[in-house]
DNA sequence: GAACTATGAATGAATG
DNA sequence: CATTCATTCATAGTTC
């Protein structure tokens, strides 16, 4: 796939010949990823444990262990964390807004804080993981005894990401922003 | 739930067929460039031709040219190059690490030559291209932009020499002999 | 089986 | 150039 499919997407023919087979454990060739219950849990601690944009080596290393459980891609593992966290995210703006409008209609009322809220819908506990117990698989273990599991409790120390809201207020379409930024100095 | 794909799901109006020439001007009321099929084609076509980093005037000419199949800003341009060079620098990245990881995974299993495993984790024709693909031989059997690249590639050539035949796409071609046919419009 | 939901995949836009 | 964020497209699954 290229570029050139960049507008429709026609790919998996699975239909025509009547997609028979199809299904988790079984999966199939030409369809998107279909993480096992395994593979997500995986994911899943890492990213309760902390771990939010895995790098290139570290996604490498998931990925190969979680090979074991089925068939995946490193691009699978990246794009993985990638929508995770950004639906996280986005619900948890979602939730705010919510809590915020709720919080403006309570107002009138009773005064209760936001947090309290929002520690309702996702109440993500300590981060920082210094060491942490995932991949119990031993009847493959690797070659690569040195960087075990190493890999994961790295880098990503938490720096919460501040930038919270950048909400575009562009609402309304081009009147010809600042244009270039970078493409000034070319 | 969303008002875009009420029902169907065929990406948003991006010129195609219908669009034309008047731009998809029609549809986004956003801020984010939704580049046509067209437009795609015609970068694709640069890039696959050699171009990986357009200089300031290149991309201003490209621009131009481009924003005859729809609403088009320099800018979108720069980050489309960047953006495309990235990915395809960073899938096959993901991609080789992949194809190493499965060949070694059935390994165990069945012996299997790379060029199967490659054909299962991208669908894209198995073709690790180590060398850039300069003469696309095959990428004007489709003739919408092929045709329209062809003329605002004059446009490049009569950059001060009137010969349009020594331009070099330069930066990026590190040892590569001289393009011509294609890349000498540039 | 259409509508809806969850989520994999893609990509435009930035930032460092 | 790499990394990251936001938004959107596409589809496997589920529900009614």
């Amino acid at each position: 796939m290229d570029e050139n499919m960049s507008g429709f997407c026609i790919k998996s023919i699975r239909g025509g010949g009547g997609g028979g087979g199809g299904g988790n454990g079984g999966n199939n060739k030409c369809g998107r990823w279909n993480p096992t219950t395994e593979q997500v849990k995986v994911l899943t601690d890492l990213f309760r444990s902390g771990l939010r944009t895995p790098s290139t080596d570290q996604i490498q290393k998931i990925s190969t262990q979680l090979s074991f459980y089925g068939k995946i891609e490193s691009k699978n593992v990246f794009y993985w964390f990638q929508n995770h966290k950004a639906r996280e995210r986005q619900k948890r703006r979602k939730v705010s807004i919510d809590i915020d409008k709720e919080f403006i209609r309570r107002d009138h009322d009773k005064i209760s804080s936001p947090k309290e809220v929002l520690n309702q819908v996702s109440s993500e506990p300590a981060r920082v993981i210094e060491t942490l117990q995932l991949f119990p698989i031993n009847s493959f273990d690797d070659e690569s005894g040195a960087e075990k599991l190493r890999f994961y409790a790295n880098e990503f120390c938490c720096k919460e990401n501040t930038r919270g809201f950048t909400y575009t207020v562009g609402a309304e379409m081009d009147h010809h922003p600042p244009l270039d930024l970078r493409l000034s100095f070319l």
